[in-house]
DNA sequence: TAAGATTGATTAATCAATCTTA
DNA sequence: TAAGATTGATTAATCAATCTTA
């Protein structure tokens, strides 16, 4: 039971580390010269889009994300005065906001979107094989269900 | 030729997303509890331990990081007020500086390591087997050098 | 008092301008 | 002029304090 690495874990994990670093950094890129928008901004307004009516509690967008509730505040500041998002009153809460996505907003999701899909198959999936892309979910989900133990037999909500 | 990603595409992708953030997520904080320093400085200090005579130039901790200049000059700026590293004169080129590793440097880089280590060990290899290991660095390098392709034949370098 | 959220201050990252020597 | 690096201003992320309503 020792706490070291061997040597193959240690080369999987520096390649992986570099990996995701130089994935990131390139989606980060992209998105930014297609779309015009942040990663940060891109996160809010996918969340924003799948939701059931385009809109979101602020707090939900956090738990969402996995950020914290200033962060959240701070950036729907930013966006809604770039037009990308609205706040609008919350009618069940008084205390709380509705963020909602406007036109604009729908906009620059759907191409970001669309860049992005490309960019992940071109960088991505293109290199991977079928069972590749099976083993790397194994993994991935497995990974997750160690970082945070699912509640009683729940499977991990993968809501970022 | 379509640049759609099919359903299992889309799910491990999601869920290799959310993975790598909560992984990230995880070593940080546990960084930032056993040995009181931030990723960023983890980074630095690991490069320059890893280094020939523990030491780099400014530029070469920028590469081998792939940091901004200005960053890296501000991060040492920080760094250095709290004693981890020293900038020293670089007798080669007047330009230049030496970033050289303290002895507090070097404390909390060991213990840094060793509580990694730890970390990376329980929440990630301990729940993969030997043959998955093996094909995530065979991912990984295929990504990176899809990423940035190869110059001649030679292999990516893996430098961060 | 707690929940939902915002605000302002601090810290970190990024960008453009500048400084010094090759 | 270019290379190596720093500086100061801006933007973004984090932290602590505060505000309003449940």
């Amino acid at each position: 039971m020792t706490a070291e690495l061997n040597a193959s874990e240690r080369e999987t994990w520096r390649a992986f580390f570099v990996m995701r670093r130089q994935l990131e950094l390139t989606l980060e890129r992209r998105l930014q010269a297609d779309a015009g928008i942040s990663s940060a901004d891109y996160e809010v307004l996918i969340s924003l889009f799948e939701a059931e009516d385009k809109r979101l509690r602020a707090g939900q967008i956090g738990d969402i994300i996995g950020w914290e509730k200033s962060r959240v505040s701070h950036q729907i500041s930013r966006m809604e005065s770039r037009g990308l998002v609205t706040r609008q009153e919350c009618g069940d809460d008084a205390r709380g906001v509705w963020v909602v996505i406007t036109s604009d907003g729908r906009r620059a999701v759907l191409e970001a979107l669309r860049d992005r899909t490309t960019a992940i198959r071109e960088v991505f999936f293109d290199v991977l094989t079928e069972d590749e892309v099976a083993t790397l979910n194994a993994i991935s989900i497995r990974v997750l269900d160690r970082i945070n133990p699912p509640i009683c037999a729940e499977q991990n909500v993968l809501t970022g």
